[in-house]
DNA sequence: ATTGTGTATGTTATAACATCACAAGGTCAA
DNA sequence: TTGACCTTGTGATGTTATAACATACACAAT
């Protein structure tokens, strides 16, 4: 059973790539939210990796399919997924990356390798930190958990610096 | 007992400031590192305020001060302290803030007030994201940990979008 | 004294990331 | 048909960060 919280296993990937943009167009569907052909066609482009883009390098994309070519263009398809929950920005990386955990709730987690450029996303709520905020009182609404390292085929390799 | 793990409280802060100068001093010539001017004054700035601020920011004051007036000067001055350990950047907000935490070895967590812009360093290990990176193999190197929410004083001042 | 080495700083330019502001088109209901 | 709302197009700008190269200073080896 392949595991959906371990990214940097093998997988299906067009299969994932079919049921993310089915949960997407379902969940669209339900919230009245419109999945034009921009949007749509940038989710696909996220989708194809599970390597994060910059907005830019999307941007390319969208301007090479005559889709777009400024940046509002990418920033606000962009934005429009993350706010629909499709896609994840990486903080740490100023890129983005699909939701490999389609229409799941999630506060996810992200396992960055510094190497490849892989990104795996994981459930890994912090309790600690909920449990410190709880005591000082500070009111928790969206938290960024990420973490840089290595992923087991860039430490195969012998990747070290 | 004053709690320094949650900042949100109000402290002494001129003993803060300069028990964090201290320990720096202290580290420094331990580490055979060099506290040079510009990166004292970049730290005694951030220690000004438990508010992260901009590189940018940091620099118009290295200019009015006539301590430098290009974006190197303050990008260095600040990787510098980050790498020391004295100052940490918070990626959500593209900053900067001194550590509160002055020697402690830490691995840590911030809550970022949207409101004010007050931010709280708490140590919250992620036990969570432990398992999941030992479970998938992932060598774990570095970890970035923030919450973004409303500090005591704003949820009481009513704020709410 | 001179030369080498390492560290820090100064400066120009540019890369990379992100948003503002305003115009224009499309859909749909009143 | 009009108006409200959402989406897109586009030019300009704002913000954050680094590359690349030159200069300065301290200190040690010769």
């Amino acid at each position: 059973m392949p595991s959906d919280t371990l990214g940097f296993e093998s997988h299906d990937h067009s299969s994932c790539v079919v049921a993310a943009l089915e949960t997407a167009e379902r969940q669209c569907k339900e919230n009245k939210a419109q999945l034009t052909p921009v949007r749509r066609r940038v989710l696909e482009i996220l989708l194809e990796s599970h390597a994060a883009m910059g907005a830019y390098d999307v941007l390319a994309r969208l301007d090479a399919e005559g889709l777009g070519s400024k940046p509002p263009v990418a920033y606000r398809a962009l934005g429009f997924l993350v706010d629909q929950g499709f896609v994840h920005r990486i903080e740490r990386l100023n890129a983005f990356i699909a939701c490999t955990h389609p229409g799941a709730s999630h506060d996810p987690a992200f396992m960055i390798c510094r190497e490849c450029g892989l990104v795996a996303e994981a459930q890994a709520a912090n309790l600690a930190l909920q449990q410190a905020a709880a005591d000082s009182g500070f009111l928790l609404e969206q938290t960024v958990i990420e973490a840089e390292g290595l992923c087991p085929a860039c430490q195969a390799k012998g990747a070290t610096a």
